[in-house]
Parts: structure tokens; C-alpha cells; sequence
DNA sequence: GGGGCGTCTGTGACTAAGTCACATTGCCGG
DNA sequence: CCGGCAATGTGACTTAGTCACAGACGCCCC
């Protein structure tokens, strides 16, 4: 494929021609739609994964069924856990769904190896992929460990909020985001709705107070 | 210092003899007393460390003065979150204690991104480490987000104990293990002590019955 | 040996969060 | 217009965490 792509790394960018050269020889173009799952438990990876377009979430699903999102990976990064195991040959627990539509670059293991070797850039890339991974990981732990649902589901909320200042996701979607159960998002967003801070509907959360909200989430 | 030391890391125990020479070159040797805070939120790493005695415990610490702890290093490993900042400049919000006297080497940084550049039993080592606390994070996420507190109490009873069928530990030192409070701590031991299972003493908790703790932590 | 003192532990009362078992309610396609 | 499915609501209950104390144990020092 042609190396155009390259320039939406910015750590790539810079990249010699020969380096270049080498990833866009052996870099497969990889299209997947909304809704696949990129990796699941026990799954293997045989090769490392450039996100171009799209958001990949990455979640956790215990045995009870509960899940929690652990991060999301979006263009421009690369998807850690498949370079995880990549590198190490160990299984993963975690599971990535495809958000939405995403466009991506596959290279071989062997490439992926040879890169490392050769280009600072790219290890830079992989090494700060892998930083901002770990530091949302611990930031997780900190949140589910230590903070109120309240305040978890507030930022959620305004994080999620589009223009229109209303979220589309149903209780479920969102107590899968925080690690929690269907009914206790429930009873908090009517908590909020009898504040006036949202207007719920089947599927939609309207924020009417975004800074209440807001004050809420940044609360200590 | 001497290129000894290299022989306690399986991945560098190859390297060719100028790699080995690079990195004993460069190394310092570095020692610390039990107790010693190897790293704190906000302090920039200016080296790479590597474990060769001892072990290091990661945690974080909450605005309500909570810990949780987030895993430990021991001998035979790099601490990532000092590679982490080296590499991405970033500032973590972890803390790192030596939890026993420790025996390290720091590698500057320039010597460091050299090896990544030259070997790659280097650049392999540096990547399983950062996989095994990926992969120690997420656990953590998935105990902390999902497992009952007795459960998790139990599990740490068991890897705790010491030869002598007992654990050495206040109630404080098992809930900022957990990632929970005090309190919460004391009730479920004294309810596994009213079982029989433990014997409790100030500072000291007698396993009486491993076999019942062992299938409490193992429960689904 | 007897206080004094700091750490560790125990306790009750309360709030927050999660679980379980259902009852409703929109909504969409036929 | 209706059947059915997904989404939401609810009560009763258990588990976990918080707060404000009250002992209690070990140890050091006279």
C-alpha cells in the first residue's frame, strides 16, 4: 500500500524514506465495521495494529457478566493489547469491539520487530502507546476504587454529551462504562432527572444543567 | 561496575558481548533501605531501573488518603513506571516503595534508548515487563470492579502467609492492599475468625484452616 | 512494677452501592 | 392494532464503606 497514512503519526512522520518504505511494503490495509470485535480473550494477535479511523473500546467482562470499558484506543494510536501480546505471547482477558466503522494498518510481526530495531520514531510511538495506556489503566483503578457513582456517572455524561447537549446510550450502555449494575445508573440518573439537571427518554439523556453536571464530576 | 548482573535478567543473559559492555559501562548501582520512596506523583524518572534484589510496591494513594496497591516489582524486573516517564515524560500518579532492602541498577537515559536501539534481548525485556503490568492493571480492575471483598481478603491471607501458617499485617496494611477501609478489613476477619478459620492477634493473623481460605479465594 | 502513650482494634449507626426478582412501558414490525 | 422485545422502574434485601468514637495492647521509661 502507499505510505500516506504514515503521516498521521506524528511521531512517524519524520520517518527516513527507507523506514517508510519498509512499513508501507509490508502494512496491509484492514477495514472493519461497526460492532466487530478486533480481539477477545484468549485470541492470539499475529500482528500490530495502527488505528487510522474510528475508535476501538477496549472492556473487561467478568464471569457474572458485568462489564467495564478500560480505555479506547483512537486514530493515530495503536492498539496495546494486541502489541502486548504480540510481544509476549501471552493471552489477554480484555476484549476490543469496533465503536464505529475503522480503518487500520496491520504489519506483520516480523516487520513490526524489524521497525522497532531500526526506527526510533516508531519505538517511540509504541513506547508512548503504551505509557498513555498504562496511565488510563491506573486512572481506572482510581475511579472504581475510590470515587462516588455519582460523580463517575456525571463525568460520563459530559464527556459523552454531543452537540445537541443530549447522551444516546441506554442505562446498560452506561453502567458497562463505569463496571456497574443496570439499576443502580438507573436510580442515580433519576436522582438527577428530579433535580432538573436531565431529561431522560428511552435511549437519551438530555443534560439540562451540563454545569451542575459538571460541578458534580469535577467535585473532590 | 561489573557486567555480573546481567546474568539475572534471562532476556539479557544472551546479549552479545558489546551490549553487555554498553550496559555495564553506563550502569550505576544503586541501594535502598526498606521503607525508601523509590518514586512519587510528580517526580520525573531520569533513569531506568532494574530490580535485581528485593521488591518494590506500587500504589496509589486517594484524595482520602486510601491506598490500593497496584502491583510490586521484585528481582529480575524493570520498574515501568520509571521507564514510563522516561520515555513519554510523563508525571504518575503512583507511588513506589522499597518494601525490603533493594539492590538496583540505574541505566541514564541516553544508555537506556541506546540499548532499546541496539539489542533486542533489551528492547524484549523492556516490552514483557511493561505486558506483565498491563496485564497485572487489568487484574487488579477486574478485582477491585468485580470480586467480593472476602474473596479478595482471602486470596491475600493465602499469599501472604508465611511458612509458618501465619501473616504479619495490621488490618490498615490488608485494607490499603485491597483498596478498602480499615474497618471493612476488621469485620471480615473477625467473621472468618468467628468460622475458625483464623486465629487473631495484634499485628498477626493465624491461618488455621489454609484449605477453607484457599477455596474462599478461589470461589467463583 | 506502674503509668503514660501511641498504635491497633472493636463497635454502632448510618449511607452508598450492588443484587434479585419481578412489574411496567415504549416502540417497532407485521 | 397487537405481539414481543428491549429498556426501564421498583421494593426488599445484602454487602461495602463512612464516621465517630471507645477500648485494648505493647512498650518504653521511670
Amino acid at each position: 500500500m502507499t505510505d500516506a497514512w504514515i503521516d498521521r503519526f506524528p511521531s512517524l512522520a519524520a520517518l527516513p524514506a527507507e523506514d517508510r518504505r519498509l512499513l508501507a511494503e509490508r502494512a496491509v490495509a484492514v477495514s472493519l465495521p461497526a460492532g466487530t470485535t478486533v480481539f477477545a480473550p484468549g485470541l492470539a494477535a499475529e500482528s500490530f495494529l495502527l488505528l487510522l479511523e474510528g475508535t476501538v473500546r477496549v472492556q473487561q467482562v467478568s464471569a457474572g457478566g458485568r462489564e467495564i470499558v478500560l480505555y479506547r484506543v483512537t486514530g493515530g494510536e495503536t492498539c496495546i493489547m494486541t502489541t502486548a501480546c504480540l510481544l509476549s505471547d501471552e493471552a489477554y482477558s480484555a476484549e476490543g469491539v469496533a465503536e464505529t466503522d475503522v480503518d487500520a494498518v496491520a504489519i506483520p510481526r516480523a516487520a513490526f520487530e524489524e521497525a522497532l530495531a531500526r526506527s526510533p520514531g516508531f519505538r517511540r510511538l509504541v513506547f508512548s502507546d503504551y505509557s498513555n495506556r498504562i496511565s488510563d489503566l491506573m486512572h481506572v483503578v482510581e475511579e472504581v476504587a475510590f470515587e462516588r457513582i455519582d460523580k463517575r456517572l456525571a463525568q460520563r455524561l459530559v464527556a459523552r454529551a454531543g452537540t445537541d447537549g443530549a447522551v444516546n446510550a441506554t442505562h446498560q450502555d452506561l453502567a458497562a462504562e463505569l463496571g456497574t449494575a443496570r439499576e443502580v445508573v438507573g436510580r442515580q440518573l433519576k436522582e438527577l432527572e428530579r433535580r432538573g439537571w436531565l431529561g431522560l427518554a428511552r435511549g437519551r439523556i438530555e443534560l439540562k444543567q451540563p454545569e451542575s453536571l459538571r460541578a458534580l464530576a469535577e467535585a473532590d
